[in-house]
DNA sequence: TCTGGGGTCCTAGGACCC
DNA sequence: TCTGGGGTCCTAGGACCC
């Protein structure tokens, strides 16, 4: 059957919540993202005196006087995202939180149930948003996922653009092919050398050049170029990871090796906090140091029995550190991932590995996630972390700060 | 004073086994 | 003086997304 799938898209969100919040802000040029040194939200009065996604904030203050920088509100942003989102379930059942900006959502039949035409729908559903949260927002409809993003990304802001089967093949002519959902700068030079130059010159090819030529999510990129529903909406949550990852950047870059391990130790406790949350364990651990310079420097672990303890992991970071330290460099990131995340069910304990020291802090972190959960705050670090705390809070008395947390 | 943070999936190539 | 031919599993790294 033929799907009608729904896209929505926020223009420029992070600025777009800024101005609903503070409607002053409306018309005037303005970008966040003060907080990482880049730029990562601009308003389009921003976009046209020039700056541009990832342009140093420095450079923002210095070029451009007039604009207006603020650092980002992520906490804010999430409210509004649901709220969006929560918009979209007013109408479907099936709505996929894609980002914290996007989703989609499948409206087969809905023209039926809600006695609405479909673009009605997305009418209603783009009006409602912009009304009650004061957001603008563009919006695609489509009979695959892939094509829905190409219509919302058709015109921007404020767009609402239907691509009916039939007229696929005018839209995709005229959607240069790095524009495609999963074609990155990489596969699009590829393919122009091949003389791709559109969507079209793509969605045209036999399917065994598709093969013969390409890996295989191409296929099903190619597949729904040509209206054929490959992915469906997922509207579950997504609580399977294979992966968890904590990565911090801090400055002035540093090779103090406590703080370094201070910070690591904030990004396990913030990894482990989540594994926990999603009740996975990990054996298989990854540390890596960034250097000023960019160049990564790794540690990888296995442990004889998986675990979301960070005291285990605190541990083998302080006593291997050395692994991937090299004096004289300066650090400006540390990251931790844990892999092969698998649900930690029966924890088989290994009598004679790391297990059994894993075990002896399960009850503790059981009533500690229960405790931060109720309170909806960060209330115990572990011992090692506190100096990448004091750091992150600046402007804060550190005393104040002692007096709230507690440490193990 | 350039360059954040959090994910997923795929491929090539080496190790190892029979 | 010519060195098979499979198969599987794992890792590193690339590419992509927001």
């Amino acid at each position: 059957m033929q799907r009608i799938i729904f896209h929505m898209d926020g223009d420029a969100f992070f600025v777009g919540c800024e101005v609903a919040k503070n409607p002053g802000l409306r018309g005037l040029p303005v970008v966040t993202g003060e907080e990482r040194g880049i730029v990562s939200a601009l308003s389009y009065e921003a976009k046209t005196l020039g700056i541009k996604r990832g342009m140093p904030i420095f450079r923002v203050k210095k070029d451009f006087p007039c604009v207006l920088v603020l650092p980002g509100d992520y906490a804010s942003y999430t409210r509004f995202s649901q709220m969006m989102f929560d918009i979209v379930r007013r109408y479907a059942d099936d709505v996929e939180e894609y980002s914290i900006d996007e989703c989609f959502a499948d409206l087969t039949g809905l023209d039926r149930t809600l006695k609405m035409s479909y673009l009605e729908i997305a009418e209603r559903i783009k009006r409602e948003v912009t009304v009650e949260l004061g957001l603008s927002v563009s919006v695609g409809l489509a009979p695959t996922k892939v094509l829905a993003k190409v219509a919302s990304n058709w015109v921007k802001p404020n767009g609402l653009t239907v691509i009916d089967p039939e007229k696929t093949a005018g839209f995709l002519l005229k959607t240069p092919i790095e524009k495609v959902w999963g074609i990155g700068p990489r596969t699009a030079e590829y393919l122009k050398k091949k003389n791709i130059q559109t969507a079209g010159d793509f969605a045209e090819k036999d399917v065994s050049w598709v093969r013969n030529n390409l890996s295989q999510p191409y296929e099903s990129m190619w597949l729904e170029l040509n209206s054929v529903c490959v992915s469906q909406v997922d509207s579950e949550p997504k609580t399977v990871y294979s992966s968890i990852q904590k990565t911090r950047t801090f400055h002035p870059p540093t090779r103090d090796t406590t703080f370094l391990l201070s910070e690591f130790s904030k990004n396990i406790e913030d990894a482990c906090r989540k594994a926990r949350h999603y009740k996975l364990v990990s054996k298989k651990i990854s540390f890596f140091l960034k250097s000023r310079d960019f160049k990564y420097f790794t540690l990888k672990i296995v442990l004889d029995s998986p675990t979301n303890a960070p005291e285990v992991l605190v541990h083998e970071v302080r006593l291997r550190l050395g692994e991937m330290y090299k004096p004289g460099v300066i650090y400006r990131t540390t990251g931790v991932t844990l892999s092969d995340l698998v649900p930690d069910t029966v924890q088989q304990g290994d009598l004679f590995g790391s297990g059994i020291k894993a075990g002896k802090f399960e009850s503790i972190h059981r009533q500690l996630d229960l405790l931060e959960e109720k309170f909806n705050k960060r209330v115990v670090y572990l011992g090692s972390t506190h100096k990448a705390l004091n750091k992150k809070k600046l402007g804060t008395d550190s005393e104040d700060l002692d007096r709230d947390l507690l440490f193990l």
